[in-house]
DNA sequence: TTCGGGATCGTCT
DNA sequence: GACGATCCCGAAC
């Protein structure tokens, strides 16, 4: 399998529940970090929506150094560091000025397996990726050293689809302090994929 | 400057 | 099923 193609900079600015579902459920996440190239398709992920998703980081549309990169133009990682311990992996999506976010929740690993063993400590193809936290880890994503870049270059990017899968949506994991917001099926993944983090 | 809590995960019961 | 780990953010002081 060959990760040569790239979605490119005008896709990411489509609206976000559009560029999820069409475009990155069912495509290939990405990294060459350390020389290790390693790649897994996405088989779950949430939307954040900043101007009205109580469960959105940069929710009313505020503007913090934290939030700074969901509002930039569509297309580059939103990366952010929570429990003292794991990072999880955004998709930035949108016109630059708004700030929607899509969470890669679960992959599929494809590439690279190795390398991700060695980063996870764990021998478990079924342990690696289905898990926001655990993909980072296998992939090699921090905010540190990638919050912000771009999803058009040679670190970290996204493979375009190759068949349409089947479609399920579900209400977003750990968010219950987001009121009504809480209940939205904005988390989506693929029908009878083994590799996701919860049905 | 302090303080409460988090878009999670692994370990233990 | 419950809990602790452990850094950073953002709000309040």
């Amino acid at each position: 399998m060959n990760f040569s193609q790239r979605l490119t900079a005008s896709i990411y600015n489509l609206d976000a529940f559009e560029l999820a579902q069409k475009h990155l459920l069912g495509a290939s996440l990405c990294s060459r970090i350390d020389g290790h190239l390693t790649a897994g398709k996405i088989t779950e992920l949430e939307v954040y929506i900043g101007s009205c998703d109580k469960a959105c980081h940069a929710y009313p549309n505020k503007l913090t150094p934290r939030t700074a990169t969901m509002f930039r133009a569509g297309g580059c990682a939103y990366v952010f560091f929570v429990y003292g311990m794991y990072n999880q992996f955004n998709v930035v999506a949108g016109p630059e000025g708004t700030a929607n976010a899509i969470l890669i929740r679960s992959l599929e690993p494809l590439s690279g397996i190795e390398t991700m063993c060695q980063r996870r400590k764990t021998p478990d193809i079924r342990n690696l990726t289905t898990g926001p936290g655990k993909l980072c880890q296998a992939l090699g994503i921090t905010r540190k050293e990638h919050d912000g870049i771009s999803l058009t270059g040679s670190e970290l990017w996204i493979s375009p689809r190759t068949e349409t899968p089947q479609i399920v949506a579900a209400p977003r994991i750990g968010i219950d302090y987001a009121e009504e917001y809480k209940d939205k099926l904005w988390r989506f993944y693929i029908k009878d994929n083994p590799f996701v983090s919860r049905r």
